[in-house]
DNA sequence: AGCACGCCGACT
DNA sequence: GTCGGCGTGCTC
């Protein structure tokens, strides 16, 4: 008999277990369960706490304890266990990784249907025998209803409602009420029809390409981290679907992580036809019931490929087989709110537990996978060429000092333009700028609209005639007049609406596409826009971060940086990493066909060393120039680092806290430990709530940690009123 | 996080 | 004399 076996004071044997909670509860909870019971770790479970009720998940077997009284549990969620043991060790290392609430961290791993404790078990639909008949005397009128019927004869042991495609509730009930379906209880079981489509053939790989691909598949059943480096246009892609294929072949499952999977529509389309499959596409858009689905497709281990974001790193898999974690280097890959992880070091945690490769793709791979690289960490994949012989566009600054400005663009430029328009070619412009103008200042007495809310400008939508905080919600009518003077308000900056305006006015005719994320509100509206595009329609396309992220632009010969000094100078220390990352992506999106591409940065300061490196020796020299910056003063990824963030509806109760901290961990004799500020946050008041943040590094990550826990522990003993706080583990954004 | 308990101002 | 403000503290 296990150990963890006593009896209750009504003398039933019991077993006590562990229970992870959800909510800022850092301690596990025991409760105990009849002994006959059946249970293990990762079954959800529904217990009693303080006055009311709770979905937990069982976590581990414990000892009975004399300083509380154990209440029995209400009643198991579960006949076998949600999360299998290795995805329960990965939460458990996330939540103590990222010094996140361990019942909160499990959250993510569960579709949001499932958290509340709604069973497996659900409402499913078969065709009665009167059903059967009435399809074959097609007695059946309406549409819908005869679509549902349909569906149902071609599935004899009956379909999950939520599994249904087209089949409102109404039509279910009429013919329900008619006898003609029946509605039975069912253990739900995914439905997930692999797609017969052609299989598109696999273009012959180039010697890079298949190196790659080869040293991967000698160790195909071995972790190891690879970092595959490949320019823009060299077929990084290739290289992941003969991967795949391979390991799809051996029966495993694969994950591909991805940035914004919503804007690369065609990239999915892409894979499902070359793996003759149907991947689960994992994205913000999705439906509970769809993400439900696609969770009991990947748990099942039908859904053999899964194509996601950031989240879809914690997917149950039945039996992964490889990790692709594709523009390994995107921040869009740590969440930065809340739950802090970055899924590319939970995937590579998974791997290793696993003991299965992964491969991080990105033409710009980021300081931290550099410096992995270096210290022999991960293994080194290059493709230093672009496939189909297509050559990388060369890069030239454009110094604007003193130069003529039509709406932010120089004659030079200009020109470019038109002479690439008139070649044929089509033209991209980047800036990062979205709405028509930055500011909106009164030109008599210096009045900017500011937002009430936080330390910022308002923004102008011309077309939208608002003011829209780009940093909060705010949002408001546009003044007439100055409201200080009442003289007229005039636009001060760029911003992409107007730059598609102006551009109208200069190239009548050619046709122009703005991308960015207010033209891209409307779902379908990138795939319309994408299509007049690729059609040639429109010739001249602008666009914000959206154009960065991933999309074939094959006739683009021309790719103009509107306003590179803005990136130049960020007050972030990563702002020169990000502006390296961000140009060089840019640059890609020109010359892939079989003209060479030029690419021309507008910028005041031509001469900037920074900007210099990295057009004259490329990405990877002044990525290693920065390493040994960093290095030197000490910085991520040289040190270790966590930010603690703090904010208040007063101005100095944040900062105070801050200031407590950092004298508690002061105080610890921790010579690894360096802690800066506290200091404001880059924007000091946002949303109606003042910032400050405190900035801890260390040399190793368990000083780091060590330091972090203590923060915990203190936290525990005073806690101030009305301030929130938080802890970011390897924060990438520190506004 | 919820949701209690607990001690001080404006109301029937 | 009560209703209710939200400040502290607990939940197996």
């Amino acid at each position: 008999m296990p150990e963890s076996l006593f009896c209750s004071p009504d003398g039933a044997p019991v077993q006590y277990w562990q229970v992870a909670l959800p909510g800022p509860l850092r301690q596990l909870f025991t409760y105990c369960i009849p002994a006959g019971q059946a249970v293990c770790a990762g079954m959800r479970v529904r217990v009693p706490l303080g006055r009311g009720f709770r979905v937990g998940v069982l976590w581990a077997p414990t000892q009975a304890s004399a300083d509380w009284v154990i209440k029995p549990i209400e009643s198991l969620c579960d006949e076998a266990p949600l999360l299998e043991d290795d995805l329960l060790a990965c939460m458990a290392w996330a939540a103590d990784y990222y010094h996140y609430p361990l019942g909160d961290a499990l959250l993510a791993a569960f579709p949001p249907s499932l958290r509340q404790g709604a069973s497996l078990r659900c409402v499913a639909l078969r065709l009665s025998a009167a059903g059967h008949a009435a399809l074959l005397a097609d007695s059946i009128r309406g549409c819908r209803q005869k679509n549902l019927m349909l569906q149902l004869a071609a599935e004899p042991q009956g379909v999950a409602v939520h599994a249904l495609s087209d089949a409102p509730v109404s039509v279910r009930r009429r013919l329900s009420a008619l006898g003609l379906v029946e509605e039975f209880e069912l253990t739900s079981l995914p439905r997930w029809p692999a797609i017969q489509a052609a299989l598109g053939v696999a273009p012959q790989l180039n010697a890079a390409q298949a190196a790659a691909v080869q040293a991967v598949f000698a160790t195909l059943s071995k972790f190891a981290v690879w970092l595959l480096d490949g320019v823009t246009g060299s077929g990084k892609t290739e290289v992941y679907l003969h991967l795949i294929t391979e390991v799809l072949a051996a029966g495993r499952q694969v994950l591909v992580l991805v940035p914004e999977i919503a804007l690369t529509p065609q990239w999915v389309t892409r894979f499902s036809g070359r793996l003759g499959l149907r991947p689960a596409v994992l994205h913000s858009g999705l439906s509970d019931a769809d993400r439900l689905q696609a969770w009991l497709a990947v748990r099942s281990g039908l859904a053999q490929v899964v194509i996601g974001t950031r989240s879809a790193v914690f997917q149950p898999f039945a039996d992964l087989g490889l990790i692709v974690v594709d523009e390994e280097h995107d921040a869009s890959l740590k969440q930065n709110e809340g739950f802090g992880y970055h899924a590319r070091d939970v995937a590579i945690w998974r791997a290793r537990r696993l003991n299965i490769p992964i491969v991080l793709g990105s033409a710009t791979p980021s300081l931290e996978s550099i410096r992995n690289l270096e210290l022999g960490r991960y293994q080194g994949l290059r493709l230093p060429e672009r496939a189909g012989g297509a050559v990388l566009p060369k890069i030239y600054p454009l110094d604007v000092r003193t130069q003529r400005m039509q709406g932010g663009l120089s004659d030079a430029l200009l020109a470019a333009i038109e002479q690439h328009l008139l070649a044929g070619g089509q033209v991209m412009l980047y800036l990062n700028r979205r709405g028509y103008a930055p500011n909106l200042l009164c030109h008599a007495c210096g009045w900017v609209a500011e937002c009430p809310h936080c330390d910022s400008f308002v923004t102008w939508h011309r077309h939208a005639q608002r003011l829209r905080c780009h940093h909060c919600g705010h949002e408001r009518a546009v003044p007439t007049h100055c409201p200080s003077c009442s003289a007229a308000l005039s636009p001060r900056g760029l911003g992409t609406e107007q730059l598609e305006d102006v551009l109208t006015a200069l190239f009548p005719g050619f046709g122009i596409e703005r991308l960015d994320r207010d033209a891209l509100s409307r779902v379908g509206e990138l795939d319309r826009r994408l299509a007049r595009i690729h059609s040639g329609a429109a010739r001249l396309i602008v666009g914000t971060q959206i154009l960065v992220k991933g999309h074939d632009f094959p006739n683009v010969s021309l790719v103009g940086i509107v306003d590179a000094d803005q990136a130049l100078f960020a007050n972030d220390f990563r702002g020169a990493e990000r502006f390296a990352q961000q140009l060089i992506q840019v640059a890609g999106r020109a010359g892939r066909a079989d003209r060479a591409g030029v690419v021309l940065v507008q910028t005041h300061h031509p001469a900037h060393p920074g900007l210099n490196q990295l057009i004259s020796q490329g990405y990877g020299h002044f990525a290693r120039g920065l390493l040994r910056e960093r290095a030197e003063i000490g910085l991520p990824p040289a040190r270790r680092a966590a930010l603690i963030r703090a904010d208040g509806a007063s101005i100095d109760a944040p900062n105070q806290l801050l200031a407590a901290m950092a004298d508690w961990l002061g105080q610890m004799p921790d010579e690894q430990l360096v802690i800066w500020g506290p200091v404001p946050a880059p924007m000091a008041r946002r949303a109606g709530r003042y910032r400050y943040q405190l900035l801890l590094l260390a040399n190793d990550r368990p000083t780091l940690h060590r330091a972090l826990a203590q923060l915990a522990a203190w936290q525990g003993s005073r806690r101030p009123a009305g301030i929130r706080w938080s802890i970011d583990v390897d924060p990438l954004d520190m506004a």
